[in-house]
DNA sequence: TTAGGGTTAG
């Protein structure tokens, strides 16, 4: 209801912030639609049509950046910034700290921080009186390279140079702590900063701490410092809003995110940006709410705000997962048309797509008409076909595109590894993953909880689950150990190689752990109880689901009636099915074929068959004739 | 007349 009041209300009041604001949003000049524009129109499916629909009435795409160019920009690479560094210190009298400070600027520019930190030295060394302007980009370099450390240290170098930080120093700090996720310290730091009135903390401050926060997973408490920023007199802006909502859509807070948008456009007089729209049209199609997708991007057009790259990948990517590979094609088509070019991102999008779908050859396809587009795959376009050949079980084509990455002078990295161990533990090549594994971890690379979890599940499913229990010690009381997704490949693990007791004991174990089983969790403990013939047992946690919140689903009723049908247990059978009936729920292959069996053999009563006629899902029709 | 915060892909 909420949306709807908003999108009525939106254009008009937006409209009306514009003409109020002057003409920062002149409307760029409309192109007629082009040949493949309107062809564009006759794609599958139905939220697809209006898509394109709004994609088409929009205008096309406008960078709108007209600002000078200083001299410091037109230094394109490192040796140039060098050399005109060189060139400079040997000026007499030498330059000012502010020309130094624009070169040092272009220089991180670049992401050349570990040189624009020798720069800074070298400009300390020659007598250049440096200045909070230099020192806060030397600290942010330092930031960036994870030595957040280090520029506290910077800190020290200003105070003893009688230069007074300032709260634009502050906050370079507490973003190098925030990136290093030292949340706590990043906390006490802004604290100190108000307290001892060290500096006044201004909308980045607080940004800062917002995002931070998010990162956290404390969006509340990040809400809660947008409030404060208000009441300190700091008025948000549309950065601190937009981290929140982004925040929020990752979360799948959708709802909570437009209440938040209405706020800050109807209460507070903000207006959305590109950035705004893109991050509420990313966490609308990550719930598949396309509908609301099409009305944001008519919205955008309405308040003349020109899709961008990024609005396009969003699209291309949400496509993609959805399997509709040529209805992404189409939006960037779309992108092209509009002068809008598709970057490596679009097109990993797009070779994830065709790879979910098994469709390898187009994959490839893509991938090869990269480097006429002018394109460089980075390692992530590499580990999404990497991807797609270990799931559709291609693994010397997954060796080979393995090997090439290195070749190509990329790194790989975690993700790389644990999609190549996947593929090899996948087609049974233990032996190849252990000694990957070990060169992985020779590189030095740290498990995250997928690559973890991706080994275990491998050795698991090739019958090593006394290894993977291994591991599972060895990796002891951590953060790895803590993930409910962990405990539930080894319980599954567990009970597919015969060891129901090791399944039960780590059942039993997560309550002490503090960890909620999950649907998964409960499938494969209802499986490994009706696999010992604990029917009771089984019947129990099936009913707890839903006392714990967590309802079963299909596969929780298929396992259960599977368990019982297997054992000749039948007094539950028709309950269930009525269940199951009454959720909409559907009969499995499997069970239904066991259904079929059990009555075939006259151990199931035949006025059964037509309720079990009503849970068969379409394509398995021909499997009841 | 030089510095700091926000959005996309595995």
């Amino acid at each position: 209801m909420m949306m709807t009041r908003t999108r009525f209300h939106l254009h008009a009041f937006i409209k009306q912030q514009q003409a109020v604001k002057g003409n920062s949003f002149l409307r760029p000049l409309k192109t007629p639609l082009s040949h493949s524009q309107q062809l564009g129109l006759q794609f599958s499916s139905t939220h697809t049509t209006t898509f394109l629909a709004s994609l088409l009435h929009s205008d096309s795409f406008s960078n709108g950046d007209h600002r000078p160019q200083s001299k410091f920009q037109k230094v394109t690479s490192l040796d140039d910034a060098l050399n005109l560094f060189d060139e400079m210190t040997q000026r007499r009298p030498l330059p000012s700290v502010i020309k130094f400070t624009q070169l040092l600027n272009a220089v991180t520019k670049m992401k050349h921080f570990s040189s624009c930190l020798d720069l800074f030295r070298q400009m300390c060394a020659i007598g250049v009186p440096v200045d909070e302007y230099s020192l806060s980009i030397a600290i942010r370099c330092c930031c960036r390279l994870y030595r957040t450390k280090d520029g506290f240290a910077l800190l020290g170098c200003c105070f003893r140079r009688a230069v007074v930080p300032n709260v634009v120093v502050y906050n370079t700090l507490l973003d190098g702590l925030m990136l290093e996720d030292r949340i706590l310290e990043a906390e006490r730091l802004f604290k100190k900063l108000i307290k001892h009135k060290l500096c006044e903390p201004d909308v980045v401050t607080y940004s800062t701490m917002i995002k931070g926060l998010c990162k956290f997973g404390s969006n509340d408490i990040a809400i809660a410092l947008l409030r404060l920023m208000d009441e300190r007199r700091c008025k948000p802006d549309i950065v601190a809003y937009n981290t929140i909502l982004d925040s929020l859509c990752k979360d799948r807070k959708i709802d909570d995110a437009f209440k938040l948008f209405n706020e800050m456009v109807f209460d507070k007089g903000i207006l959305p940006n590109v950035i705004t729209y893109n991050t509420l049209i990313y966490g609308l199609c990550l719930l598949g709410r396309w509908e609301e997708v099409s009305k944001m991007l008519k919205e955008m057009e309405d308040v003349s705000i020109s899709p961008n790259f990024r609005t396009y990948s969003i699209l291309v990517d949400a496509f993609c997962k959805e399997g509709k590979v040529d209805d992404a094609e189409a939006v960037i088509d779309i992108m092209v048309e509009r002068g809008v070019s598709p970057n490596i991102v679009t097109y990993s999008s797009l070779i994830d797509g065709y790879c979910l779908r098994g469709e390898m050859n187009k994959a490839r396809n893509v991938f090869d008409s990269l480097k006429c587009k002018g394109l460089v795959p980075d390692v992530v376009t590499y580990n999404s076909l990497l991807n797609g050949y270990c799931k559709n079980l291609e693994i010397e084509e997954a060796m080979l595109m393995f090997d090439e990455i290195t070749k190509k002078g990329l790194k790989l990295n975690i993700v790389t590894y644990s999609t190549m161990l996947q593929g090899l533990f996948r087609v049974g090549r233990r032996g190849a993953a252990r000694k990957l594994f070990d060169e992985m971890r020779a590189q030095g690379l740290v498990l995250n909880e997928c690559a973890y979890g991706i080994i275990l599940d491998g050795l698991c499913n090739n019958q090593h689950v006394e290894e993977a229990l291994s591991l599972f010690h060895l990796v002891g009381d951590s953060k790895l150990n803590s993930n409910i997704v962990v405990y539930t490949i080894l319980i599954d693990g567990a009970n597919k190689c015969g060891k129901f007791d090791i399944a039960k004991d780590l059942f039993n174990a997560l309550t002490l752990k503090g960890l909620q089983p999950n649907l998964r969790t409960y499938n494969v403990m209802i499986s490994g109880l009706c696999g010992e013939g604990l029917l009771e047992e089984a019947k129990q946690l099936f009913l707890k689901m839903d006392d714990s919140g967590c309802p079963p689903n299909n596969v929780s009723y298929c396992v259960l009636l599977q368990g019982y049908l297997k054992n000749q247990h039948y007094d539950d059978v028709e309950m269930l099915l009525q269940e199951m009936d009454g959720r909409s729920y559907s009969l499995d292959a499997s069970t239904l074929s066991l259904f079929i069996d059990q009555i075939a053999a006259g151990s199931l009563d035949r006025n059964m068959l037509k309720l079990i006629g009503r849970l068969v899902p379409k394509e398995l029709m021909g499997t009841l004739a």
